[in-house]
DNA sequence: GCCGTTTTCGGCCCGACTGTTTTCAGTCG
């Protein structure tokens, strides 16, 4: 039976291919509709399928129920099978591209052939993107400037699409019989936004079967190299892995030499070279040139006079001096986390209600959960007027009188509009335990417009603090132009406290950013932007470029009990 | 393709913006 995932991908691609040929826009979006609900499925799908129940969902009446029953059985169906043959497939990736959706793709393929970026790109350089009706020279432009950044982003993958992958291949080689120890190093492990590649570490008296094991696993398209101690291969999904497998012995210095980064590596080489110590690979070889037993990292970095640096720190940041004089921040991990602080629900684009979301929060040991659905100028996410605003807040102050050591705030996500005023009355936001505002629009003003508008947003009393204050999609947007310093700086003046958003897609702040903000004392918010559940679950991602901005407890809003944050928003 | 105290056809979350137009199509959230 095929996973959900891939009956979502399945309904996502039908929708996409039937645009690009020019399908009636509704039907478009049925199956879009469908994927959607698929995705936000709380029971089980297969046993709905099985009972004959799927029509039973919104959404989803005997064509789509059919479909979905074919992908779960076969992986597939008959018309993904006829859109794959009658619509090129690297029109996808035009997809991708801002500015460009499905109607164009449908032009530009039937009207000039064509079928990919390479295409695409050397039409608009040619100048012939211009004749097409609606096209200018203008768009021309923003066509060439949309390959350059997808291709820019594309050489990265983010770290929210490989950790899991990561994750699953770890689990089964720990599984294997030969196998000691495993874990992920490189970029992966220091919790980096985007990795190029999987780097696994393990340890094996005998390398030689756990190298076979590993060739033959389902999620590898292909084994590159094969040696005595390593495998590198790609996956189905076109990422590059290694493994490494090395003898017990030296199973810490390998995990440590995988992870890097290769600056943090310089300047501990350096370090260690000083004091007659050397590091390689496989030890550490003291200043009488013999190697000194190495049990855990701790050890490593102990032998060298150093305190532990944490992977998320190796970067080369001034990490070795902090270690050296004692300085290294405490890091605020997924166990101080007491709330989340920005979270959607079904009276918005969210996909669960109030009660679902609280009980989820709840369920993760949390203290408090702040709801903070969409503002009314979001309307295609049915953006909340003051009227339904206030009538959700009613409804959060009795589901709070059932909910026993848990508390849900009552809060919004408003719209920074252009000119940085909000899209909703002080007097209704005054009545709100949390005002969170973020930009969902006008994302081209210059780097001074941009910057004076999110400023005069903190400036307002009621807002809190600034949700993904630089608007970026990992792999698929870049950030708007914005003085992040500027914003920092007027963070701490206003007491605004600044969101890390915790999604794998956004990360935002990022981790420098992130430092930057705790140096001028503004406090952070890791928040999970939940729109499902399962999204809460999400906020290790947050702590990950949290930790690697030097965070630490006391600089979290939501490392804060109850009370003390209530204190703190100044709302008791 | 789905759905129905607007019920078997004719609707289907909506408003702003952009780049192209001279009244609008396409995109975005």
């Amino acid at each position: 039976m095929t996973d959900p995932i891939r009956v979502v991908a399945a309904l996502e691609e039908i929708a996409d291919r039937l645009e690009i040929r020019g399908e009636a826009f509704f039907k478009v979006r049925a199956y879009r509709r469908a994927a959607q609900v698929v995705s936000a499925l709380t029971e089980d799908l297969a046993l709905l399928y099985q009972r004959g129940e799927l029509d039973q969902l919104p959404g989803i009446g005997p064509a789509l129920a059919q479909k979905i029953g074919d992908v779960l059985t076969t992986g597939t169906c008959p018309l993904l099978e006829r859109l794959r043959r009658e619509v090129p497939g690297g029109l996808l990736d035009l997809l991708a591209l801002p500015g460009i959706g499905g109607k164009t793709v449908g032009h530009l393929w039937r009207s000039l052939g064509i079928e990919n970026l390479d295409a695409l790109e050397e039409a608009a350089q040619a100048g012939r993107l211009r004749e097409l009706p609606g096209f200018g020279e203008k768009k021309e432009r923003n066509v060439l400037a949309a390959i350059a950044g997808l291709r820019r982003r594309r050489e990265r993958v983010p770290l929210g699409a490989l950790r899991p992958v990561a994750l699953a291949l770890v689990e089964a080689l720990a599984a294997h019989p030969a196998v000691g120890r495993v874990a992920m190093a490189g970029s992966l492990r220091r919790w980096r936004e985007t990795a190029k590649d999987i780097d696994l570490v393990a340890a094996a008296e005998d390398p030689a079967p756990v190298l076979d094991a590993f060739s033959r696993l389902e999620q590898l398209d292909r084994v590159v190299a094969r040696g005595e101690t390593k495998v590198s291969a790609v996956l189905k999904t076109g990422v590059p892995l290694d493994l490494r497998v090395v003898r017990p012995g030296a199973y810490w210095t390998a995990l440590h030499h995988f992870t890097g980064s290769a600056e943090h590596h310089v300047q501990l080489r350096g370090w260690a070279s000083e004091r007659g110590f050397r590091i390689n690979e496989y030890e550490l070889l003291g200043p009488d040139g013999k190697p000194r037993p190495v049990q855990a990292e701790e050890e490593l970095y102990g032998l060298l006079g150093l305190a532990y640096v944490p992977p998320e720190l190796r970067e080369g940041g001034g990490e070795i001096e902090a270690a050296a004089e004692g300085s290294l921040p405490r890091l605020v991990s997924l166990e101080d986390i007491r709330g989340d602080l920005h979270a959607h629900t079904d009276w918005t684009d969210g996909a669960h209600s109030l009660e679902a979301m609280a009980r989820a929060a709840k369920d993760r040991g949390y203290q408090y959960l702040a709801i903070t659905d969409h503002a009314r100028a979001l309307a295609m996410a049915g953006g909340l007027d003051a009227d339904r605003l206030r009538r959700q807040v009613e409804a959060i102050r009795r589901l709070n009188e059932t909910l026993e050591g848990f508390r849900l705030l009552a809060g919004i996500e408003a719209n920074v509009m252009a000119d940085g005023s909000l899209d909703l009355e002080d007097e209704v936001l005054a009545e709100l335990d949390v005002v969170v505002a973020s930009v969902h629009s006008h994302f081209n003003q210059d780097e001074a417009t941009m910057t004076r508008r999110v400023i005069r947003a903190m400036e307002n009393p009621h807002v809190d603090l600034i949700a993904h204050p630089t608007g970026r999609l990992l792999g698929a947007r870049d950030p708007y132009a914005i003085d992040v310093d500027a914003v920092i700086e007027a963070a701490a003046r206003t007491g605004t406290a600044l969101e890390i958003n915790a999604h794998p897609d956004r990360l935002d702040l990022r981790d420098s950013h992130a430092r930057r903000a705790r140096e001028a004392g503004v406090k952070l918010a890791i928040s999970t932007d939940a729109h499902h559940v399962q999204h809460l679950g999400l906020m290790e991602y947050g702590v990950g470029t949290a930790r690697r901005g030097w965070v630490e407890p006391g600089d979290v809003l939501n490392a804060m009990p109850l009370d003390e944050l209530l204190a703190h928003l100044g709302r008791n």
